[in-house]
DNA sequence: ATGTCACGCCTAGCGTGA
């Protein structure tokens, strides 16, 4: 089983390009974050004439998560991450793909740090990290894929002097990642990679995808019944560098069929 | 500090988030 995790930045100003990478990877299992569309406007019918179906929570404007399947069986199984009944932006969705438990999120950017902003994504990251550890204790295959927004370690960012004060970097985020992984996590891309500079992300400013200025902070966290069956996985970098692109590019994982 | 995108909106540049 292929399976893609993609921040599109805007569902429908990226449709283009997501087909075109749709087309191209057909991957069997898409996380998809920051759709900028209301529920309405989430374009079911283009992507279900790419052979996808969709299960989405969008919002007005800004945030959105979608998870799309080619072929296998796909049912909701919640639309919210609990602990902070307020919290009405849309980051989170979980499904069952066949027996597979897939959360797919949206972490908050939270600069700038410190701030309101910066709380808010702290406190998201404790309420993830409880839902995780609920998962975890199912004993049943799960993977968390999505737009993290951590940057895990010094080896993740092009330049890790000049990131240590931003919301994506700072030790409070590390940690809480880290503590997330130590519940009994697999970080796939960097398990397949453990040496390696492997970005997700370049900033549409100064020029960053030439100079390779990037940020890997798009992920997959496999439950223990999945890291044996992990296959292969990467970057589909190049989708990066295509016209009107997002400012992301797709990571993907490919899993044995038989996990 | 800056830079570049996409979105919504009392439609046309601006505020906001990233």
């Amino acid at each position: 089983m292929k399976i893609a995790t993609y921040n599109v930045n805007g569902v429908n100003g990226r449709l283009p390009v997501l087909l075109r990478w749709l087309e191209l990877a057909k991957p069997d299992v898409v996380c998809l974050q920051e759709l900028k569309a209301p529920n309405k406007k989430f374009p079911e019918k283009a992507i279900a004439g790419a052979g996808y179906k969709s299960i989405w929570h969008g919002q007005k404007q800004w945030n959105g998560v979608a998870i799309l399947s080619r072929d296998l069986e796909i049912n909701e199984v919640s639309r919210n991450l609990p602990g902070e009944s307020d919290d009405y932006q849309s980051r989170y969705l979980e499904v069952l793909v066949e027996d597979l438990l897939i959360a797919c999120l949206y972490v908050p950017n939270g600069n700038p740090a410190p701030g309101p902003k910066f709380d808010y994504k702290l406190r998201w990251l404790d309420r993830f990290s409880i839902r995780a550890n609920e998962l975890l204790e199912l004993g049943t295959p799960v993977i968390l894929a999505g737009d993290f927004n951590v940057i895990p370690t010094e080896l993740d960012v092009y330049k890790p002097e000049s990131w240590v004060k931003d919301a994506l970097f700072r030790q409070e985020v590390r940690t809480a990642f880290k503590i997330l992984v130590d519940q009994g996590w697999t970080d796939a891309i960097r398990k397949l990679y453990p040496t390696e500079k492997i970005y997700t992300f370049w900033d549409y400013f100064r020029n960053a995808y030439a100079r390779d200025a990037g940020l890997r902070i798009d992920h997959f966290l496999l439950s223990p019944q999945l890291k044996d069956y992990l296959i292969s996985g990467g970057v589909d970098k190049e989708v990066r560098g295509w016209d009107k692109t997002s400012d992301h590019a797709p990571v993907w994982i490919q899993l044995a069929n038989e996990y």
